[in-house]
DNA sequence: CTCCGATACTTGAGGCCCTCAACGTCCTGA
DNA sequence: TCAGGACGTTGAGGGCCTCAAGTATCGGAG
């Protein structure tokens, strides 16, 4: 590949930092904001992809949480059963659902987006000048995946 | 896309950055990775804490992964079923029980970390000395939480 | 030494989610 | 028309989670 003998390519360094991020620190604030909402990891999948005004079918949702369509069900009534969604029928094709947000849902959704959206501490600390700096290399570094 | 960069700090754009890559992109390579070995992700998770030759309690587990320990009576003992941890006696205090990787353990361990480890291909493609940039920005924007 | 409050692990109930297979219903193209 | 898809659902089997309760064991106050 390329010559990373004496070097030895920063590129795994990167990675395991965002390894680490991701799958713990990342991972607990997220679950801890969502439980704190009393949703479930795919609940709030399900919630940030159903957007408010734009009813979508099962299966687009199931594709959207890249899931088995029968998981959706379960997902879907227990939301259903909070008030958050309802089911509708799609004009056309009596097979599918159609799912959209409840005014309550909508509102969820927003609370949920506003809290997750909400940088860490650290992020705010660093120039703003490297912040961008940051930015641009993180769009290039994963934009071609 | 917008142009409201200008104003409003990169700090959002950053972390939308990262948490639209750690939970959807990042966790979908991590299980695609681990449902490969046969692991579930708490599993995956005691394998990276469990280090072969260092044996710890069962508490000391639940902490590393940061859940109930009755969680891990389970997860250890499905990985007990396949021949990859064993239990054993604490010397000095018989209420605990201690950990320690098989042989087939260390090696599934091993497999494990070595397939984490690589970096996806977007990341060798940036230049090295931006690779390095990157790397120190994230630290700077990470390490103090 | 005895007793009693912590600590380590386990068990069980109640839930949520996952995979996979098997349906019933409803399209659609030859 | 009719066979093969596609959509949503159900059910079995399994893993994980939380919370509460139970069993040993430890260790310090009296």
């Amino acid at each position: 590949m390329t010559a990373k003998a004496e070097t030895e390519a920063p590129a795994r360094e990167i990675w395991g930092l965002l390894l680490e991020l991701s799958m713990s620190r990342m991972r607990r604030r997220f679950l801890h904001t969502i439980t704190d909402l009393g949703l479930s990891f795919p609940q709030a999948h399900a919630l940030k992809v159903l957007r408010p005004g734009h009813p979508i079918a099962m299966r687009e949702l199931a594709d959207g949480l890249h899931c088995d369509p029968s998981n959706i069900t379960g997902i879907v009534d227990r939301l259903g059963d909070r008030g958050l969604v309802e089911r509708g029928s799609a004009p056309g094709d009596r097979r599918v659902k159609t799912l959209m947000l409840t005014e309550e849902g909508a509102a969820l959704r927003m609370r949920l987006l506003d809290r997750l959206s909400e940088p860490p501490p650290g992020l705010g600390k660093l120039p703003v000048d490297e912040q961008r700096q940051l930015r641009d290399l993180l769009r290039r570094a994963l934009l071609d995946d």
